[in-house]
DNA sequence: ACCTGAACACCGTTCAAGT
DNA sequence: ACCTGAACACCGTTCAAGT
């Protein structure tokens, strides 16, 4: 994978944190256990590092560049019609995985203030992205904020419940567009 | 408060563990903090629990007992028109500060089935009551299944995001409830 | 039946010492 | 500049012993 040097960067800590996280989940990213990974003593995290708490707020700075580079991407459907872009991203919201690691941040994003301004910043960018594409569908600002709030969280809401509820098929993310495109009474 | 008894019950511990949790979170939820409180040391908890999962699993079992009565009185509405309890459960939602409670309880419901189970039942009560007021309305039931769908996840996602979108105002809802009851087109 | 207190394992953190 | 290894504090857990 990455080059192999005998020592490490802190780069190297934080790949290997955001490996361990979307492997195994918010439980296992322990000191111990990441230098095991890395073939490190505990130490030594401490040279690169002042704190878990620095290492998941990189963690954190990391995903949200990732994410945001993954965000962009989607967006640059720009060309396509508002319609078609949100029933992707809203696919894609439903079928990814990724949301293992997003439960993670928001669960620290409560005790660290500074992985809740990553997420944040995040949420807005979303947020932002679905309210220009109801609006492009010919809505006015007033109608497509309340409607991109309500699809946006949803989506969080989605991504946090685990939970028993159904979860949506295709065919209910086409009817729920289409109720979100609905002319305003 | 409780009857001050020398010895303890396991009821007196959930009920502590309950109110430390909402006074200071799940952070604060900890074997040696509990005894302090109780006045009395660590290996008194053990006689009545296993584990500290198994005391989360009570404080979880009663929460959701809890929820449960609540939820029933705000249903209890039942002869209030649906779009007048829609919008008071909605209401409920927003400005109530028990969210605080329920965040914690999705967290524990990744790494405890139990906990899960407690917390499924609740959303699928809450889900119940939504959907059969969204009939109610006159929408027949794949409709009715889909924005109820929509509005309670939307609903776990705002509880979950403390985030920096936007706090819907109660005109916000009016118009979100006004949308939810639009006749399909 | 309910509790104490000592003991242990585990994990985050520090730091002097090594290369 | 990067790492080791020993040490410490803290927390969950066990258990023999007390009342």
């Amino acid at each position: 994978m990455a080059p192999r040097t005998a020592r490490l960067s802190a780069q190297d800590w934080t790949r290997g944190a955001l490996d361990l996280l979307m492997a195994e989940g918010v439980a296992a990213l322990q000191i111990n256990r990441l230098c095991a990974d890395l073939g490190v003593t505990r130490g030594s995290f401490y040279w690169h590092f002042a704190d878990l708490t620095e290492l998941e707020a990189a963690v954190a700075e990391r995903w949200c560049e990732e994410t945001r580079e993954r965000l962009d991407q989607l967006a640059e459907l720009d060309r396509l019609p508002p319609r078609e872009r949100l029933r992707i991203m809203t696919l894609h919201l439903i079928d990814d995985a990724s949301w293992s690691v997003e439960r993670a941040l928001r669960e620290w994003a409560r005790s660290t203030p500074q992985v809740a301004a990553v997420v944040g910043e995040s949420d807005q960018h979303v947020f932002e992205l679905v309210e220009r594409a109801i609006v492009e569908l010919g809505h006015d600002p007033t109608v497509a904020r309340t409607r991109a709030g309500l699809l946006v969280y949803a989506g969080i809401g989605f991504a946090h419940g685990q939970s028993t509820l159904p979860k949506p098929t295709e065919a209910d993310v086409d009817q729920l567009l289409d109720f979100l495109a609905e002319p305003a009474s």
